[in-house]
RNA sequence: GGAGAAAUGGCAGAGCGGUCGAAUGCGGCAGUCUUGAAAACUGUUGAGGGUCACACCUCCGGGGGUUCGAAUCCCUCUUUCUCCGCCA
């Protein structure tokens, strides 16, 4: 959620940005502005009543003390005027502030200087690519098929016990993607990440805090019964954690990660393009999540795109990043890298992580703010990344290492694993 | 799930329906003293809105109510604790 005061300084400048992301802002910006000095003039009101009911109130008391009961009764009826006046004064307010805050949920993050323009994911700039796809043997096979071959993922089985989309691993299946999690959340803490374990549901506050809700309830599943909602990523859990907080500048940073399941119903996604682990209702991932001061959050985006590459780079799968345009770009995101690996037998780039800058657009909502030296109170940026969303790179290294003789491990995997083949 | 108790500032902990945004202690910050530190002493120290700055307004778990006036009374929800039941 922007902040009115940033609105009111850059106005100019944020709607040519959010022009970027195709947000025609112009209007709704002004509105806002014209309801956010609707409500500083109906506060003002307001409290000029309150004040004088507080005054009169005290008046009355004294009155009472000293036994004027006739002189506090006349007071009383003024004061009765002032409370209508008072709760006609604040229904108002609440309105406005409530109109004021639709105004503002319904404006995406103002995308940072360097996206470019675009209008789909057609026009993300690929900015770094790495590792050599290998040239398969004749009869390669996609990894729905060699999952089925080597018997290590089910999609039937998980058909018959919950529904599309919630595959089965199996046997060797099972333990590569223990040994994925493992091997990923070994590789953060060495680059400094707290590990939690977290929540795999969250609250309709927690949901809001990272912009989850409103209007994009329809991507969580809805515990109705208790109002709960199953996590999309464990970004939600993990940043909401700091919901509210007031930090000291030696707090900072905060870099946590965690690994979870992670939900989502994918309403009206169907086709070849979801076949097999490309898109699931559930899936294994470890996420990166950190809060920053403002003036590093940068550099730490490039930090954990560091962590990723080396993670890839460990894994030997070919992979590119790509700097998503302002058409592509997520609703509360500043700036977004992708990974993506490449699916040999489709023919095709899956992304497996996506890195954003949020500012303040999460902290606003979150009310996640530090003291600097001087005292001064500041929102802080957060930031997170997927390192990595599991389904799509064990895709990935099972269509890319397949051999005649079977699926190879990669190197790094295999103390984790305890094999070095699957055949 | 049933019965009872509680929820106050960073923490602990007072609080009669009317100068209570809230005693006191601890902690934090600043100062005095000291070569330095500790101790001691003095001062200061919640959040949000609003203002050039004041004034002023709101907030004592959330929501509603009674009253001229509520941290204090009533209703309700949530959470925590104790006891019982159930349970990996």
């Amino acid at each position: 959620m922007l902040q009115v005061s940033n609105i009111r300084a850059h106005k100019e400048a944020y709607i040519k940005a959010l022009k970027k992301r195709n947000f025609e802002g112009e209007s709704i910006l002004n509105q806002i502005l014209q309801l956010d000095e609707d409500r500083r003039s109906t506060q003002t009101k307001l409290d000029e009543t309150l004040a004088e009911a507080n005054q009169l109130s005290k008046e009355i008391g004294l009155l009472f003390k000293t036994g004027e009961h006739q002189k506090a009764t006349i007071l009383k009826e003024r004061s009765a005027q002032l409370k209508d006046a008072s709760k006609e004064l604040s229904d108002g307010l609440s309105e406005i502030v409530s109109n004021l805050e639709k105004l503002l949920y319904t404006i995406p993050n103002v995308p940072n200087e360097i996206v470019p323009a675009g209008t789909s994911e057609e026009d993300n700039e690929e900015i770094y690519n790495e590792g050599d796809i290998p040239v398969l043997a004749e009869g390669s096979l996609p990894h729905w098929e060699l999952a089925k071959k080597y018997d290590i993922i089910d999609f039937e089985l998980g058909n018959k016990v919950t529904g599309a989309g919630f595959p089965i691993y199996k046997g060797k299946g099972a333990r590569l993607q223990r040994a994925l999690i493992t091997y990923f959340l070994d590789k953060a803490a060495e680059s400094g990440y707290n590990e939690y374990q977290l929540p795999l549901m969250v609250n309709e506050a927690s949901g809001f805090g990272t912009g989850q809700l409103p209007d994009k309830e329809g991507q969580m599943y809805h515990v109705t019964e208790d109002d709960l909602y199953l996590i999309p990523t464990a970004e939600v859990p993990l940043t909401n954690m700091f919901r509210g907080d007031m930090l000291q500048e030696n707090d900072l940073p905060i870099a946590c990660t965690g690994y979870t399941p992670c939900f989502r119903r994918e309403a009206g996604s169907y086709g070849a393009h979801v076949r097999g682990l490309n898109r699931l209702h559930q899936f294994d991932k470890v996420e990166l999540v950190r809060i920053e001061k403002p003036e590093n959050s940068y550099a730490a985006l490039d930090g954990m795109v560091d962590h990723i590459k080396n993670l890839l780079q460990e894994l030997k799968l070919p992979y590119r990043i790509l700097k998503l345009c302002g058409g592509d770009l997520g609703f509360t995101s500043a700036l977004t890298y992708d990974f993506e690996v490449f699916s040999t037998a489709q023919d095709r780039w899956l992304e497996i992580s996506s890195v954003s800058n949020f500012e303040t657009f999460q902290t606003n909502r979150l009310k996640l703010r530090y003291k600097d030296r001087d005292g001064n109170k500041q929102l802080l940026h957060t930031l997170n990344g997927s390192a990595l969303a599991l389904p799509r790179v064990l895709a990935g290294i099972l269509e890319n290492y397949q051999t005649p003789e079977g699926i190879i491990i990669p190197e790094v995997l295999i103390k984790y694993t305890g094999f070095d083949r699957i055949d």
